[in-house]
DNA sequence: TGTTAATTGCGTAAATTTTACGCAATTATT
DNA sequence: AATAATTGCGTAAAATTTACGCAATTAACA
């Protein structure tokens, strides 16, 4: 007990939801508790903030420490401060969201057990983290309507397919092939490569990559796809 | 000194950025600080979280005791934790944007002055408050394209043009004038009543209200104005 | 009181975008 | 070799957006 106020002061944390995307389905990265409380269940990676750093840092250092991730996309949506969220004391976290490629990480490293769930397929999570889960999904299917936020979550090069699946499976919506194909590519978004794509068990198709002199513009305008 | 940690905790506090609507410019309400720092600055309501409240029910305490508003619609739009924002402590602040009547505020109470200003009228602020607004306006006019959010601006009984005028301002655009009203009933939002409007120095005109039984699904499927 | 300007209601034609598909070519699977 | 899945390239119809016209009413002003 070394470090007195004047007035009480609550924790404070960041958590952050892990976005990935194998192909088809949009899955979260979970992290297995080590530690009291809620030991052995399912939770985001998250932790207390320094004194010296912000919440994108602290966000950012939780990422590496308990996922092993590095320079992923992040974005805070929200911060929750329900009472009694956490047993132990009053915590305040600020919660974020990343999107990573998929195959970045597999398992995660340290002690702990990281693993990738479906989203149809999370177990119960500790803490108020399925509120924060919902949330996080709210956000992110707002955001994609904003700005080409998926682009984070495939490789550098991918395919037309590739990217309808993304927004199908974000938005979980079906969009017609050959209108997605059309719309996304009058968008400017895009640049089509000189190559094309060997996927096992598929056709060669054209590989596309994101044009970032298209993508601030885009953040500002916005742009929607239909739906 | 009476309250003690085994780690350091930062300070938490709430601050509102309050819009309001005068027919024509959208307004921010600023408080005038009595005290230091800052003392004689304009700045947001604001202040630091109970143990025993939420995050939402501080802003909203602060709203009522600040500025003498009850009932406004708030919304949280992002927490700020630069580390030396605040140069008494480390003091993270969770903020939110609230939408009122302008007329329903005119002065402050209480000892603070409170006054409202045009958005490009707005002076140097205390703290990280200028770059708080900023991010204000940018999370209001993105909300305002999936949700009917400028009703809450509006008296219960409107016209067109006030409605169109509330959107101009809010996204600095300019719409035809038939062409947004079109649009506007054809949506379905509007419900269009049987009276009208005596406004001075004008035609008398068709008054709307907002039909709450379409609000709920335009809030999940978004509508989008054209601009 | 007469004239001008502003405001409102009600249109409509053209341009653009969205939507719903067709069809042939290539590749994987059996 | 046959079948199914995938991809590329269209196109016609429907729906929406855009750019205005015009008459009627009211306010403002000489």
């Amino acid at each position: 007990m070394r470090y007195s106020y004047q007035y009480p002061h609550p924790a404070v944390t960041t958590d952050c939801v892990i976005f990935g995307f194998d192909g088809n389905r949009l899955n979260v990265l979970l992290i297995e508790r080590g530690i009291e409380p809620y030991k052995g269940q399912w939770a985001f990676p998250g932790g207390f903030i320094r004194m010296d750093e912000t919440a994108d840092e602290c966000a950012r250092r939780e990422l590496r420490e308990e996922a092993g991730l590095d320079d992923a996309y992040m974005r805070q949506f929200y911060t929750f401060s329900a009472v009694d969220r956490d047993p132990r004391e009053r915590v305040i976290t600020i919660a974020y969201y990343a999107l990573v490629q998929q195959r970045q990480v597999t398992g995660g490293d340290d002690a702990a057990r990281a693993q990738w769930f479906a989203l149809d397929q999370v177990p119960r999570l500790a803490f108020d983290h399925d509120v924060i889960l919902r949330h996080a999904i709210d956000a992110l299917r707002r955001q994609i309507h904003f700005e080409p936020i998926g682009f984070e979550l495939l490789p550098q090069q991918f395919t037309m397919t590739q990217l309808q699946r993304l927004y199908e499976a974000v938005l979980a919506v079906k969009f017609d092939r050959r209108n997605f194909s059309n719309k996304m590519r009058h968008l400017g978004l895009l640049d089509e490569l000189d190559e094309k794509s060997i996927l096992p068990n598929k056709k060669e198709a054209f590989l596309y990559s994101f044009n970032r002199e298209n993508y601030a513009e885009f953040k500002e305008r916005g742009f929607r796809l239909e739906f």
